[in-house]
RNA sequence: GACCCCAUCGUCUAGCCAGGUCCAGGACACCAGGUUUUCAUCCUGGUAACACGGGUUCAAAUCCCGUUGGGGUCGCCA
């Protein structure tokens, strides 16, 4: 009598805990289970495992959700949101599935395949780290088994807190896996599982296996870190008389370090930022904040989000890119993120890497999922994404880059006029490799004037200024009546106005106009196209601009 | 420590299962030269790997064994 079998269409899911937002590790599971499903024609379900009552949080939840769509990844079943969601297995969330968990634990109680324990986690602690210290194998002693069947009752009663524990068979698991192969777990490496907590809340494990059989999970891609947990899920399958999904464990992504990618790391590049720049340099709100010692000190604590934000841009430094909500922050293209993530771990075999989520759909297969981890090389993603930016259409670029500034800053299109934004979002198209990389050297259009500093001693700015036979201090000086006699301020008319001066005084030689130019509208050297940064700027701030600057380099 | 898994350029990987076409191919990064009004690009070229040791075979990156190295798991986290 072998058990049911599974419907003949293929169902994926993909179940996060809701702490934090989604990680691109978490993100890659879920675009191959998403992918598999379409492949055949099956479904993809999403479905919140938030049985951990310290960790779990509505918001959490919802960021999820938000990063998921907008990589593109719907699911069929699980949550609703926008137009996802749904289905005829809810409820999606762990901890709205209580009774149903209840049941079959209760079931496996009364048929003596599980039983109560009462080891206080202290008591537990301490066997631990006593055969940690002996150099032995821990495995629970099974005391909760040995009590007299009247005693169990009484404590319960008694309202004593008691966990229920799996009685694990003396039996090898074979674990059959679509990527791993297979593996034999030898009788006695497992102990008996705490199926139930104290709490009441079933583990991970028993609730995983009961709702991806009631789910009707026929296909289980996860992380590998869960490959050795695959052996408990089996043994509970086989208590439960469920059906056996097949398994395909996915390689884990670390940093390119070797260390596993986490929040920490953002943590980690702002202390290092901190301590090269100096406490002293951090604006006064921060520096008084309450805790920034400690932060400082305890490698384990870690900045809220806004804060480490804040912090980030006092410093003048990007933080590592963990979660998908982060590359998005970045301005990195959700299909990019995608084709990117779908390549640490798998390719389609040959030299082809650049592809989109259709692809993926038609050529994803388990065989040619590898088996060892894959370090995440931001370098790469950046290049993919510099392609993939390039290949757009300038009108889609502006359109990107203003639902971008929209999101993440408004200031922009708060102080441009619309046809200076977009001519912003134009004439930084050829130098974006994302959508938010331009944003830092572009605040000195929204700029007030007077808060341009120039920098007789920077090197560059120095050279465009005073370097060589004809100073650029001196192109400065009779283009600015030049220029405050110009009526017209547009990008043609300031190329016919300022070209003809360089073919006139500066030998065709644009740069030797250019880069002075740059240097009095923006302090620095480095600026897009100079006519349409003139022309975005306009005449007043330009013609001020210029004032100030021939005034700084003067007593230089 | 025990158990499980893995091993090709700095990184992601192709090639391995069906041994010869591989003194190992692509991409990113890096280096050199060139183009460019700045930055960013772009073009050309280059450096760079089968972890080690044994087998099997006419022939091994490909098959087998061992060693070393890496990773995962060993929670009332998921």
């Amino acid at each position: 009598m072998s058990a049911p079998s599974h419907p003949p269409i293929v169902r994926t899911r993909f179940a996060p805990s809701p702490s934090g937002h989604l990680h691109v590790g978490g993100a890659r599971t879920a675009l191959f289970c998403w992918a598999f499903a379409h492949q055949n024609h099956g479904r993809f379900i999403l479905r919140i495992e938030d049985t951990d009552q310290k960790r779990s949080s509505d918001a959490a939840s919802v960021g999820f959700l938000r990063d998921l769509k907008w990589l593109g990844i719907n699911w069929d079943e699980g949550p609703e949101f926008e137009d996802c969601g749904g289905g005829d297995y809810g409820p999606y969330f762990q901890s709205q599935r209580l009774e149903t968990y209840t049941k079959y634990l209760d079931q496996l109680v009364a048929e003596g395949k599980a039983y109560y324990a009462f080891d206080t986690a202290a008591e537990l602690d301490a066997k631990r780290a006593e055969a940690r210290k002996e150099n032995q194998n821990y495995r629970y002693d099974r005391a909760g088994l040995m009590l007299p069947p009247e005693d169990v009752e009484s404590r319960l009663k008694a309202g004593e807190p008691a966990v229920i524990r799996f009685k694990l068979p003396e039996q090898p698991i074979v674990i059959r896996d679509e990527i791993l192969g297979e593996a034999t777990i030898a009788p006695g490496q497992l102990d008996d599982f705490v199926i139930r907590k104290a709490d009441g809340y079933p583990t991970y494990h028993f609730a995983v296996v009961v709702d991806d059989e009631l789910m009707q999970v026929t296909h289980v891609l996860r992380a590998q870190e869960h490959f050795m947990n695959t052996a408990r899920h089996m043994v509970l399958q086989d208590a439960l008389g469920f059906r056996r999904p097949v398994y395909a464990h996915l390689p884990l992504i670390f940093n390119p370090d070797g260390s596993k990618m986490s929040k920490r790391d953002k943590d980690k590049a702002l202390r290092a930022a901190v301590r090269e720049k100096g406490i002293d340099d951090l604006s006064a709100e921060f520096r008084t904040t309450a805790g920034i010692d400690e932060w400082l000190r305890d490698k384990d604590r870690q900045l809220e989000f806004d804060s480490a934000l804040m912090l980030a841009d006092d410093l003048n430094v990007s933080l590592p890119e963990i979660n998908v909500d982060d590359f998005r922050r970045s301005g990195y293209l959700p299909e990019v993120l995608c084709n990117y993530l779908a390549l640490l771990g798998w390719n389609p075999g040959g030299d082809v890497e650049k592809f989109d989520r259709d692809f993926l759909i038609e050529k994803f297969s388990f065989e040619r999922v590898l088996k060892s981890p894959a370090k995440f090389d931001r370098a790469k993603l950046l290049s993919f994404n510099h392609d993939a930016i390039q290949a757009l259409s300038t009108e889609q670029f502006v359109d990107l880059f203003r639902a971008h500034c929209n999101e993440f800053h408004t200031e922009f299109l708060e102080k441009l006029p619309p046809e200076h934004f977009d001519l912003l979002a134009a004439a930084n198209h050829k130098r974006s490799k994302t959508l938010d990389d331009q944003v830092r050297s572009s605040r000195f259009f929204i700029e007030p004037d007077d808060a341009i500093e120039y920098d007789p001693t920077d090197k560059s700015a120095r050279r465009a200024m005073l370097g060589g036979e004809s100073p650029g201090r001196a192109h400065l000086e009779s283009l600015l009546p030049i220029l405050e006699e110009q009526e017209d301020w547009d990008v043609v008319s300031l190329e016919r106005t300022i070209g003809a001066y360089v073919q006139q005084h500066a030998g065709g030689n644009l740069g030797k106009v250019a880069q002075p130019l740059r240097v009095a509208v923006t302090g620095t050297t480095i600026s897009p196209a100079i006519y349409e940064t003139l022309t975005i700027l306009g005449k007043v701030s330009t013609v001020n601009r210029i004032r100030r600057c021939l005034d700084a380099f003067a007593m230089a």
